[in-house]
DNA sequence: ATCGGTACCTGCACGC
DNA sequence: TGCGTGCAGGTACCGA
């Protein structure tokens, strides 16, 4: 579930992390486990002290400054806790010299791994959608043939939007989520520069979109969904017009919009 | 180089 | 009650 305002409302909720020493690691349910063994890396990590934890996108970068970097992606249904009962799809648990960090994801889909230098994955991202500028968000935009929801789904294009803030951001702006991205004409790139970055600010402040069960790593959840105009909400009326929500497929992601409001 | 489709995994809601 | 189907915040990888 976690998008950028999830994964940014987590990290600040273990922001109390920085400073304390990891003791050990122990992980099962080895999916998540990028790139090595179970041992090699709770051999990496025990000891290490956490110096710094940053969100880059939807990814988790914990600095364990020359004991190199714990990068965590929560993939769907990742959760991390502090403290808590340690459960069936509990796959990795970190005992600081001060509590437990508690890794769970009922889906696995989301990565635990650790790399002595800055993590290549998280290099190759694209910008910050709440940092990039106007005028690199339309070069970028100019240069890709896709429909634009896809486009806004590409972590290379801009980091952190997933599928409820690129329908939530597409529907502010008035754009139809199958538009070509670089035909986007008129005002709609800065409609939809400017929606962006309203939908994911306001979200934060909401501390996320809990829509089952997402929550943050003190167990509490989001309320942005409340706020929600267009996602999961097909067939209902419009809350600007009263047409009915619709929902259509792209890139295998259900998308929904508002026909009147987003016309192509 | 880009793009679209598929695979990965578990749980839940729904209709029969 | 059970069973089949479709759907769910994600990315990686494949071929065209």
């Amino acid at each position: 579930m976690p998008e950028l305002p999830e994964v940014e409302t987590v990290v600040r909720s273990i922001a109390s992390l920085v400073g304390r020493r990891i003791v050990s690691a122990e992980f099962r349910g080895l999916r998540v486990l990028r790139g090595g063994n179970p041992e090699r890396l709770a051999a990496a990590l025990a000891g290490r002290r956490v110096a710094s934890i940053q969100r880059y996108g939807k990814f988790i970068v914990i600095s364990l400054g020359r004991g190199g970097y714990l990068v965590i992606h929560l993939g769907m249904t990742g959760r991390l806790l502090l403290g808590g009962e340690v459960g069936k799809h509990t796959h990795g648990i970190f005992t600081l010299d001060r509590g437990v960090l508690l890794y769970d994801d009922i889906r696995q889909f989301g990565s635990i791994e650790w790399s002595g230098e800055f993590p290549a994955r998280v290099a190759r991202l694209g910008p910050e959608p709440l940092e990039t500028s106007f005028d690199d968000f339309t070069r970028s935009l100019k240069r890709r043939k896709t429909r634009i929801k896809a486009l806004l789904l590409d972590q290379s294009f801009l980091r952190g939007i997933g599928n409820i803030y690129a329908d939530e951001a597409l529907f502010r702006a008035g754009i139809h989520p199958l538009a070509s991205a670089s035909r986007l004409g008129g005002a709609r790139p800065r409609r939809l520069f400017d929606a962006i970055r309203a939908v994911l600010t306001e979200a934060i402040a909401a501390g996320g979109s809990s829509i089952s069960d997402y929550v943050d790593a003190g167990g509490r959840r989001g309320f942005f969904q409340l706020r929600h105009r267009v996602y999961q909400r097909a067939g209902e009326p419009c809350l600007e017009c009263g047409s009915r929500i619709r929902r259509v497929l792209v890139a295998q992601r259900s998308s929904h919009f508002c026909p009147r409001c987003q016309r192509r």
